[in-house]
DNA sequence: CGGGTTACCTGACGGC
DNA sequence: TGCCGTCAGGTAACCC
């Protein structure tokens, strides 16, 4: 379900609320194992804590308390809900309860994760460690030019670059498409074969979509909420994921789609073609 | 080693 | 109505 924008979301809807939440009374996590469920004495270790911030690093939030942090991943179908009183929903995994509030992470597929620690163990975790690139500052560091040169590399096709987290975090399966669509990349060209000119225009649009995301709210196709439970709006900026068979608002070319590597990937066969112009 | 496939889970949806 | 196959926004363990 969620990528980096529609994390993003979370992580700042979950902040604005963070403002009304006092010490943490009482910590409930389900028998049901999510990826890595945290033993119910690690969960404990939170009570008593305040939650004082909440930091996203590419798909991964990251929640600060006093003495601990943990670490939360939505997998395919999470998401985290504020509440008043507390309503038992189905899939309901971890419930944090607060004075007044409760904090409750849901998610049907249990492809989620929740982990406890200090804030070094949780930074030396292989999720964290094995991040690549921040698409929001990679420009600033000389990081593209390290990425390009990686890329040289690469006989994947380019969408599946993309979709490598040890590359660049953050990039899921909706903004791939995406991407290659508003730069005008074919999605099944060797990343190695991808020309410089071509790259600039990835590069460029990997920030320009996300932000763009974001500041829309994020992308609800099925089951995305935001924890206030509204759903996003990006859905109805998509350019190609999820429209095959309509026709491309560039050119009118019919839009496909492909199983690439297990995924549906989406393009316009006029805008993308394999072939790049001269 | 890189690159491809499959498994992990539940639910929704379409065809018969 | 129900059963079955397919697919879903992610990751990671397997193969070769």
């Amino acid at each position: 379900m969620p990528e980096l924008p529609e994390v993003e979301n979370v992580r700042r809807e979950l902040e604005l609320g963070l403002k009304k939440i006092k010490q943490l009374e009482a910590a409930w996590s389900s028998a049901k194992k999510l990826r890595d469920n945290p033993a119910a004495k690690e969960l404990k270790k939170l009570v008593g804590q305040k939650l004082i911030k909440i930091h996203r690093k590419s798909k991964y939030l990251i929640f600060e308390w006093e003495e601990s942090w943990a670490l939360s991943h939505l997998g395919m179908s999470g998401y985290w809900r504020f509440e008043k009183v507390y309503k038992e929903q189905k899939h309901d995994h971890i419930k944090l309860s607060f004075k007044g509030s409760f904090l409750v992470y849901n998610d049907p597929r249990r492809f989620g994760l929740f982990v406890v620690g200090t804030e070094k163990q949780i930074n030396d975790t292989k999720w964290l460690k094995n991040i690549g690139a921040d698409p929001f500052t990679f420009k600033e560091e000389d990081t593209e030019n390290k990425l390009w040169l990686k890329s040289r590399k690469s006989t994947v096709p380019i969408k599946n670059w993309l979709l490598d987290q040890r590359n660049i975090g953050g990039i899921g399966n909706i903004y791939a498409s995406e991407i290659l669509f508003r730069a005008k990349v074919n999605p099944f060209k060797k990343t190695s074969q991808v020309k410089r000119d071509e790259w600039q225009r990835v590069f460029e649009q990997i920030p320009l979509v996300l932000i763009d995301s974001i500041e829309n709210g994020g992308t609800t196709l099925r089951d995305y909420l935001k924890p206030s439970g509204e759903k996003g709006d990006f859905q109805n900026r998509l350019q190609v994921y999820d429209r095959e068979g309509e026709k491309c608002y560039t050119c009118s070319s019919t839009i496909l789609t492909k199983f690439l590597s297990g995924r549906s990937t989406y393009w316009c066969p006029r805008c993308q073609p394999v072939k790049s112009k001269p």
